[in-house]
DNA sequence: AATGAATGAGCCTTCATTCAT
DNA sequence: TATGAATGAAGGCTCATTCAT
């Protein structure tokens, strides 16, 4: 009863070192983001989190597992996006958004460049490749899920196979996208909505 | 009968020069497949092209130099994909064919996380970023082309909107086909086909 | 009755300190037999000791004083170990229990290789040097002595030279016999013994 | 026929390596002798051997490997020491004459200090212990044959045994002076000298 | 008295690049 | 043209030591 409690006095320990360990994720997105996995140094990194190199061995056991655990929570993120997807209408606005992100990053440093760069580091790093390769197939899961339910709500009952293509095809564009955001960084918003709202309609075969 | 006849009299001096330029882009391509652009050492490139380190900067002002070299060759080869893409019928096969390329890699060295990395590395790198858009421009401008001769053979008139809409579509799922070939290796090909099947007569708007 | 009755009123203050270093001293002991002077980090000595890093300086100076507190404990065994030695019968025993001592370690930790260790360093720090030609200076006087002891008793008496060489012949098989506990770890003590009993009698002149 | 000729020309490319070799090894015993083998860093072995850093890799490759080549060269040496021992009135000079070597270093950088740390290192390198091990099954054998010769040259038969222990007593006392030399390095040599005119005898069981 | 977070110097090693041959 | 020895600048990581709490 009073264990879980403890909301009072002091958090201390175990909250700094999380702290540290966030400090230390966001300065090494941002250096991931601006110079590559290999390209940014742990002294660069050091550097941008405030902090001397040494310490952040003490939160991380190497440059690798930092990579890891960004990877890690860029899964979670897109689990939260995914489970908190209502109607369809809602969808195009989420993959628009998303675009977005990729460019621009947001707060929690999602960017297109890393999500590629992490996915080709998937080819040569057996960690990183089992832990996409996990985090894909409960995404495919999750979403799968809302769009059987999607379909029940109009009263509609497609088969597995036909969500299955479903997803991919909606998988694919919106990865396809994060290669647009890098490679085509002036790209009009609109234009992409536009293919949006005319892909969508299609792909889950009502009148747009 | 001896070789395509070089025009007589002609240097053979830049003939050879061009032929380790062509050596050395092979084995870098090699590298980089495996090893990925920072990780591929000059030393492993120089042994996989059987010959000294050294001799690399005659023909190549640098490492930079090399992977530049390389994208502006994939891009002559999509421009040749695209170039000799015939009918509609055939562009289903040609996205898997890319897609089986893109996972095992094909003479030319064309794969996926290649290709990702290169994009990512348009972030950082102006030459790159530049070349990639220019290509990027090209390529489709080429099959925007295509894609009217295509409507004209079949009787119809779409405008531009309507055109640039269906060429974002499938550029950005067939660049997505390339993180599901890095990031699920083991995803099956007829998956791909079904869904392609799905998707493209949608897109175009005609019975599949 | 309770504990050997320290002198009342007496400062606990700085039996506690003792204590403390005492505690400290076994760690490194374990930590430098296990991984060497050099190897053995003071964060592992720490842990070993069951306390903080930041603790073990209130008590050492430095990762050297250490080593230096470990070295003088090492001699007072050693003239302990001469000062207990009785008749010359014993003097065989005594020497096989050494080269035990040294092979498996014993509560004191003495321990062969750091015993090499040890001495290897006096060539390159002053202050070990110095404890150790201090040590043996003294080791050689008490056990000088208890030969002649020892001869007195069996009605001889050996001149000065001739004791002196006894106690290096003896003092280099014995130091070799570390060597040979570290270097061949698996050599039969009976061995060892053999050797002994044919090369004392020959050594003190007696029939063995 | 011509093969292991080429005695003229240019011995060139091997030999050059072979060369730079031995001035790392050189290098790297000198430091080691100084330092030690964990405190002597690559810097200051690549500073003493006159060259980069860099260029130390690309003859060994790591530092454990120069130490081991260190362990080779002087197992090596040792083998000829024993090779060349003639008679038994010999033995004593040499014995002397490795006491010296241990003392000063000789060309080759045989030291007592590096001896015994190397012997030390044993203890935690697997490699360095098996290289010790093999050294010193040879060397016994090697040293048991010559004690044979000997022997039989003088009309006597030892049974093994007894060669057995006269080659434990006599290789104790030997690598006992290894410690003498290192702990006590202003020992006046005609003191062992004395020591081994007398121990000699009393082995091999002749009137001295 | 005790902790452990923090530092900064230094270590081993790699690698793009240059250059004498 | 071709080699590969040589360099020097990092790079990732460890560790003795200090210090605020």
């Amino acid at each position: 009863m009073s264990a879980p409690a403890r909301p009072r006095g002091r958090p201390k320990r175990e909250d700094r070192a999380q702290a540290q360990r966030e400090r230390i994720l966001d300065a090494a997105r941002r250096c991931f983001v601006e110079q590559g996995f290999h390209a940014a140094s742990m002294a660069h990194i050091a550097e941008t989190a405030g902090m001397s190199a040494g310490l952040i061995y003490r939160y991380f056991d190497s440059k690798n597992a930092i990579i890891l655990a960004i990877i890690a929570s860029q899964l979670e993120e897109r689990r939260e996006r995914i489970d908190s997807l209502r109607d369809i209408d809602q969808l195009g606005e989420r993959v628009l958004e998303l675009f977005h992100a990729w460019r621009h990053g947001d707060d929690s440093g999602m960017n297109a460049a890393l999500f590629l760069e992490m996915s080709a580091e998937a080819t040569r790093d057996a960690q990183i490749a089992a832990a996409l390769a996990a985090s894909d197939d409960e995404g495919s899961r999750q979403f799968t899920e809302w769009m059987r339910r999607e379909a029940t709500h109009r009263g509609l009952q497609p088969d597995d196979t036909e969500l299955q293509a479903r997803r991919l095809i909606l998988q694919c564009f919106i990865e396809g996208l994060a290669l647009r955001a890098v490679r085509q960084p002036g790209l009009d918003p609109a234009f992409i909505d536009a293919a949006i709202r005319r892909l969508l309609p299609r792909v889950f075969d009502y009148a747009g």
